[in-house]
DNA sequence: AGTCGGACGCTACG
DNA sequence: CGTAGCGTCC
């Protein structure tokens, strides 16, 4: 490419722009390291349309290289040579001058993708690879550019309720454990829990309390406070403390740390999750709290009044605006790993409960099934209960876990799941062919291939053996399930384009799509975004056939803290 | 004497 | 299961 010198600087942007536009259309092939982050650089240098950069093809190394080896990705030009040619690659020069590297790294760079893409065919995981991952970088890199308006006010006034109730949890916590101590220390709190109060020895009926897993010492973690609530007010003020300070560190300082020219800008990345999701960072939006918290703020101005407290209810995502004129528009993929199980399992009973009527409760159903009730009577505990063990069973966690969440004892938690499983056969059946299929091939892979090599699947050491087993097992769910998503957010963003609909996707969170519509275009966007993620075509053309039928439900609002369900 | 970085524990999300 | 990020502690 070349690029003329003599020119007036408006017209040397136009044709580079001109010039770039060209070249990222062209069927060319083009080989870029950090291709998302160049095209974001791209679109802000030269202010391109978001819409154009979409069928812009490229192929980058390093996601070549993750899609390879998932669990060890290459992070750097050097590391993706090292893992193709190993120990055997020619030495660099140490001493060479960075144009000399650039050099050497540039003459490189077509033999390495050369060889990457054959690595790809021979895994069979090229048509992944530029289908979906090459496709979705563009995507990322219109996320990343658009950002997201938060209100900042909004997030100081957050802060500022939090610290005075921290501040007073803080004062009752001293007093009842009759000394202050550094309440975020959990060195400090073990001491006072179990060393002073003894509060392990007076816990009923000898409740095995659970241990930190790489010191195997009493753990302070939120189920062991639970048991001990009723011993002492201490453990309660801690948890609320807990509560109150993950809230004001990391949902409220945290995001006013990373707002910049009035927008939070995250950044999507591609490679750093072995199992195909994505992850988003600075900040990480994804763990943004769903759920308000309710805090009690001791009203000191008017104690005369009947009520000595008022409750108020703080919402992390309250402070999310749309822009104006536009709202958010959310799009979840209903209970999808359960459904995907359902599909891997072909258990007819499982089956069933996806089937038919769009609007029945699937756990209802499914808690109707399990226990031969009619879906009517299934009581709201059970059904809570229902949703844990199916959940148990996809990660693989044992019964010692699972009693934890239903508050039962571990001897009730595996009576569960032994239950569960042998009404719905099919899951087990599942679980160990994924198993057996790791064991013989040392992999194993997601509806559209994508893989992850598990060595230790053949460990002797029973720990990682049964560590490998749950991950195999898990990865095949959730990576299907990532694989999905990510198909959702390609076709999604073609129709939009296509259609001549603005709306813009914001978050990906995991299961669940977040657009920026504007006002007049809501009704439009939400008609085809449904459409398309329910459709036969989201599945490559209906070549992937799912037993069981994708839902998707949408809701819509002003705020991402407020937002109500919408046909 | 102050500061950095890694290990660890805990907890949001899915 | 597996991400990010906050906090202590050495």
């Amino acid at each position: 490419m070349m690029f003329p010198v003599n020119m007036e600087e408006q017209d040397y942007t136009t044709y580079c722009r001109e010039m770039l536009t060209q070249l990222m259309t062209s069927k060319v092939s083009k080989v870029c390291l950090d291709a998302q982050e160049l095209i974001l650089t791209m679109i802000s240098h030269f202010s391109l349309d978001i819409t154009s950069v979409y069928n812009w093809s490229m192929v980058d190394p390093k996601v070549a290289g993750w899609l390879l080896n998932p669990d060890h990705p290459p992070n750097t030009f050097t590391e993706v040579v090292k893992m193709l040619w190993k120990d055997n690659h020619q030495e660099c020069d140490q001493d060479a001058d960075a144009t000399t590297l650039l050099c050497q790294d540039l003459s490189q760079l077509l033999d390495v993708m050369e060889l990457l893409r054959r690595r790809l065919m021979d895994c069979d995981l090229l048509d992944l690879y530029l289908n979906v991952e090459m496709k979705l970088t563009p995507i990322l890199a219109g996320m990343e550019y658009h950002g997201i308006c938060v209100d900042p006010q909004r997030l100081i006034n957050m802060g500022d309720i939090l610290k005075k109730r921290i501040g007073m949890v803080e004062s009752d916590a001293y007093k009842s454990a009759g000394h202050r101590f550094l309440l975020s220390s959990h060195v400090q709190l073990r001491t006072v829990l179990f060393d002073e109060l003894h509060l392990d020895e007076k816990c009923e009926n000898r409740q095995k309390l659970a241990r930190t897993s790489v010191n195997n010492l009493k753990s302070t973690s939120e189920s062991v406070l639970v048991k001990l609530q009723h011993l002492h007010p201490l453990p309660k003020l801690v948890l609320e403390y807990r509560k109150l300070e993950k809230m004001k560190s990391t949902y409220v300082d945290g995001i006013l740390a990373c707002i910049k020219e009035g927008k939070l800008t995250a950044t999507w990345d591609h490679t750093s999750a072995a199992t195909g999701r994505l992850t988003s960072a600075n900040p990480n939006i994804q763990s943004v709290p769903k759920q308000p918290l309710e805090i009690t703020e001791a009203s000191n101005k008017q104690p005369a009044e009947g009520d000595k407290h008022e409750t108020t209810s703080l919402c992390a995502r309250e402070p999310y605006i749309a822009r104006e004129g536009c709202s958010f528009l959310a799009a979840d993929f209903q209970s999808i790993e359960f459904r995907l199980l359902a599909h891997f399992s072909k258990d007819p009973s499982l089956l069933k409960v996806f089937q038919g009527d769009d609007k029945k409760d699937v756990f209802v159903e499914l808690t109707s099934q399990w226990m031969n009730v009619p879906p009517g009577s299934v009581q709201t505990t059970d059904r809570e209960r229902t949703k844990r063990v199916v959940y148990s069973i996809m990660y693989g966690v044992g019964p010692e876990k699972l009693a934890t969440y239903l508050n039962v004892s571990a001897a009730e938690a595996k009576g569960f799941i032994s239950s569960f499983l042998r009404r719905f056969p099919g899951v087990s059946r599942f679980t160990h062919k994924c198993i057996e299929e790791c064991k013989a091939k040392g992999h194993v892979r997601t509806i559209l291939k994508r893989w992850r090599l598990i060595p230790n699947i053949k460990s002797p050491n029973f720990f990682l053996k049964s560590q490998a087993e749950r991950q195999a097992v898990n990865f095949v769910v959730q990576g299907s399930a990532a694989d999905i998503c990510k198909l959702a957010m390609i076709l999604v963003g073609k129709q939009l384009v296509e259609r001549g609909l603005r709306a813009r996707l914001l978050i990906q969170l995991h299961d669940e799509l977040v657009f920026e519509v504007a006002d007049e275009e809501v009704d439009s966007v939400r008609g085809v975004v449904k459409d398309i993620m329910q459709s036969d075509d989201l599945l490559c053309d209906g070549k992937i056939k799912l037993q069981v039928p994708l839902r998707v439900s949408i809701s819509v609002g002003k705020s991402w803290g407020r937002m109500t369900d919408s046909e």
